[in-house]
DNA sequence: CTCCAGGAACGAC
DNA sequence: GTCGTTCCTGGA
């Protein structure tokens, strides 16, 4: 156990159940949290994290780079001062971060995700990673890692389909066929937004929202834009976009209007949406 | 007036 | 949400 301080604002409860991380659940006054190899129990104190590592090695470097504390969300928002709206919210959801999440991970979550919840989704990952994933044993308890690449590829399609993910089953199985060691998720990490988008979008039960998602949470383009029925309500409301435009309308726009850091004020336009709307 | 790219509309998964 | 299909429209 150990305790680290924080010098930026950081919000973990908001971090964490704003969706767009399903590996965690909560556990006493805190938070059980799995990504890789690595389990970790988390608990905020105000300007402190108390951290315990159950599996894998935690540290602090690891964490920063996790929580994506390093970035400076005032000089983010900085570039929106002239939006009040934004603004507002910034201040309202003071320490809401982003995650810089494992490609692999964070395709399989949205992939899981298309027309789901976040409650189901959390449920398929581990349904997933109970059948087909590492089992670990610590302190009594067992954990299930979620499964690697490698290893959801020996997954019988029927198998996947039982694992409750319904017709999102047969994407993942495709994806499988089409990935490999060679060409792994991975390799999307240092390709420009243009091209990992492009690439991304050509898998099966990857569209252009889900693109933005993986682009976002963990290929570390910020300017991505996931555009979901929640967002295109608040834009239609406090923007004025159109009804019917599509998310790769809206994506475009966004990155227009944004700027950079479009993603950040897409989370938090994002959160307010699913909390007020 | 035909051809066709491209976007809205649907239903299925 | 994504995808395949149908339907529709404006430009060539």
């Amino acid at each position: 156990m150990q305790w680290l301080s924080l010098s930026s604002p950081f919000n973990l409860q908001l971090s964490l159940e704003c969706g767009q991380f399903f590996q965690w659940y909560p556990n006493e006054k805190g938070y059980i949290i799995q990504t890789g190899q690595k389990i970790f129990y988390l608990q905020q104190k105000n300007h402190t994290l108390q951290l315990k590592a159950i599996a894998g090695s935690v540290d602090e470097e690891f964490l920063c780079h996790f929580l994506r504390l390093d970035d400076d969300l005032s000089e983010i928002f900085n570039d929106w001062k002239q939006d009040p709206f934004v603004t507002s919210l910034f201040n309202r959801y003071q320490g809401l971060r982003l995650f810089r999440q494992d490609p692999w991970e964070c395709l399989v979550s949205f992939v899981c995700s298309s027309a789901s919840n976040i409650p189901r989704i959390t449920s398929n990952l581990q349904t997933l990673s109970q059948n087909f994933g590492t089992e670990i044993r610590k302190d009594g308890q067992i954990y299930h890692i979620l499964p690697t690449l490698d290893q959801l590829r020996r997954a019988p399609l029927e198998e996947l389909y039982a694992s409750g993910i319904g017709f999102r089953a047969r994407y993942l199985y495709q994806i499988t066929r089409i990935l490999s060691e060679d060409k792994p998720v991975e390799a999307l990490c240092n390709l420009s937004y243009d091209h990992s988008r492009f690439y991304l979008t050509q898998l099966p039960g990857i569209g252009d929202k889900i693109a933005e998602c993986i682009l976002l949470f963990s290929l570390g383009h910020l300017e991505a834009f996931p555009a979901d029925t929640w967002i295109k309500k608040v834009l239609n409301r406090f923007y004025r976009s159109s009804p019917g435009t599509s998310s790769e309308k809206i994506s475009a726009w966004a990155k227009e209007r944004f700027g950079r850091n479009a993603g950040y004020a897409q989370q938090y336009l994002y959160h307010y949406a699913r909390q007020q709307l």
